[in-house]
RNA sequence: UCCCCGGUGGCGCAAUGGUAGCGCAGCUCGCUGUUAACGAGUUGGUUGUAGGUUCGAAUCCUACCCGGGGAG
């Protein structure tokens, strides 16, 4: 039986994991490495569906949980799944919404990371159960071995996920990848919480599997990643990915928590339990440096929200770093926000302009920072694929590395 | 001409006797499976002018200047 979900590996770096491959999916292949472009609540905030092309993006992962909640599964469903929803013709993945039913669950307003800061209080990244802290606020997220019921952010009221729910949810959307259900604990939580979280995220994933594989007409038509846990302890992501690989996914994703440092040494040894012959997807994780080191250490595909989220509150990326919009010195630079980009916003606008726009609040300049840094993490991460197609993929790291420093 | 009200950092305001705060603007920074067009930090003032009362004045008194309103 063919899967809906394939991957071809087109080219292997000799001494790294990095590789060049294409996933074949039902509504067209990703060449990878790849950028996934991070449209949550079916939008790619500020960016319009006939855009995505000229914005050099392939696919885009959508969000279980948001829109379960907003307009509900049912709706997307009817109207042709998630990508016919937004009038996207390309892949599309969702996530599970594991994720959210904890950070906006207990964590909402806590100032939850997915990155270990010294500087955040301990109690500020609670991301699980504590139903003292929840109720404080009116926020509830219990997570039993079954499921996890939380409250809606919404308005309150009381929902509750399982593995299989979340498949249903999924099914319904229509994307083409899609998430098993995991949990997610605090960057910062002791070994042995880590441990009993990612035990049950294995457990989870294989119900997950199993009540994706269970839906034929769904099995045939998505294919279903597996989430490997596992905080920041690398025995515990070795024997995360160890167990997930025995699993019969279409892919992996990495989720959860790391701290910056230490995220490469972690993800290649993750990597190289996973099986070389299907996709790794990085989730949530996407600057610049860190599609580098993502690549290097084996990653396919990525998918980040900081090229529209950075766009809106007016940072954009440029070959020598990140820089405000709003800074003073630029209302009268007249260059493209970046020399080196040939996108369609720095082949037509000036900073000038786009500096002005920020200034006067006028959301064109939103979009057009959201645009250009779309444009910015596509186009880096198509360069990183074929610097790895023709063999110059550490030069080019390198290259990049010493200009992009700020 | 007289009467009333008001003059506090760029703008709008607060503080009525104890040595001036806030919002916005400005400046800078941060955002990594999006409840985020968000959040954080920060520079600016001899309080219209000149005197006086007081241990001490943005606050009270006098004069003048400026703005607004009213009477004539």
């Amino acid at each position: 039986m063919r899967r809906p979900i394939t991957f071809a590996v087109e080219k292997q770096l000799p001494d790294s994991l990095a590789r060049a491959g294409i996933i074949q999916t039902p509504h067209g292949p990703i060449k990878t490495p790849a950028f996934i472009a991070v449209a949550t609540k079916a939008t790619a905030k500020g960016l319009q569906s006939l855009q995505f092309k000229d914005l050099g993006i392939q696919a885009l992962i959508a969000n279980a949980y948001h829109l379960y909640l907003t307009p509900g599964e049912k709706i997307v469903e009817e109207t042709g799944g998630v990508g016919k929803f937004m009038a996207w013709e390309g892949p599309t993945m969702t996530d599970s919404g594991g994720f959210q039913v904890f950070s906006l669950g207990v964590g909402f307003g806590k100032q939850v990371s997915k990155f270990s800061k010294e500087d955040v209080p301990r109690q500020a990244a609670v991301a699980v159960y504590d139903e003292d802290i929840a109720t404080e606020h009116g926020k509830l997220a219990i997570v039993d071995d079954e499921g996890v019921t939380f409250t809606s952010h919404h308005d309150g009221t009381l929902h509750r996920f399982t593995p299989e729910r979340s498949i249903e949810i999924q099914h319904a959307l229509g994307a083409d990848i899609i998430f098993a259900f995991d949990e997610f604990v605090q960057p910062t939580a002791p070994i042995e919480e880590q441990r009993e979280s990612m035990e049950r995220t294995h457990r989870w994933a294989a119900r997950s599997l199993k009540a994706h594989r269970q839906n034929i007409a769904k099995n045939d038509s998505q294919g279903i990643y597996g989430i490997v846990q596992g905080g920041r302890y690398e025995e515990l992501r070795i024997e995360s990915a160890k167990t997930l690989a025995e699993m019969d996914f279409d892919g992996y994703g990495i989720g959860g928590s790391f701290s910056k440092e230490d995220i490469l040494g972690i993800l290649d040894k993750v990597n190289r339990e996973l099986p070389r012959e299907k996709p790794r997807h990085l989730l949530g994780i996407g600057e610049p440096e860190d599609i580098f080191i993502g690549t290097a250490a084996g990653i396919d595909t990525f998918d980040c929200v900081i090229p529209t989220r950075n766009g809106r509150n007016g940072t954009v990326f440029t070959a020598k770093g990140k820089m405000s919009m709003e800074r003073a010195e630029l209302a009268r630079d007249f260059s493209p926000i970046d020399a080196a980009c040939n996108c369609i916003v720095c082949r037509t606008y000036t900073r000038a302009y786009i500096h002005h726009l920020f200034r006067a609040k006028e959301m064109l300049g939103l979009v057009l920072a959201s645009m250009h840094n779309m444009a910015f993490l596509t186009s880096l991460t198509e360069k990183v694929r074929l610097s790895i197609l023709d063999g110059t993929f550490e030069n080019y790291r390198a290259e990049f590395l010493s200009a992009y420093k700020r």
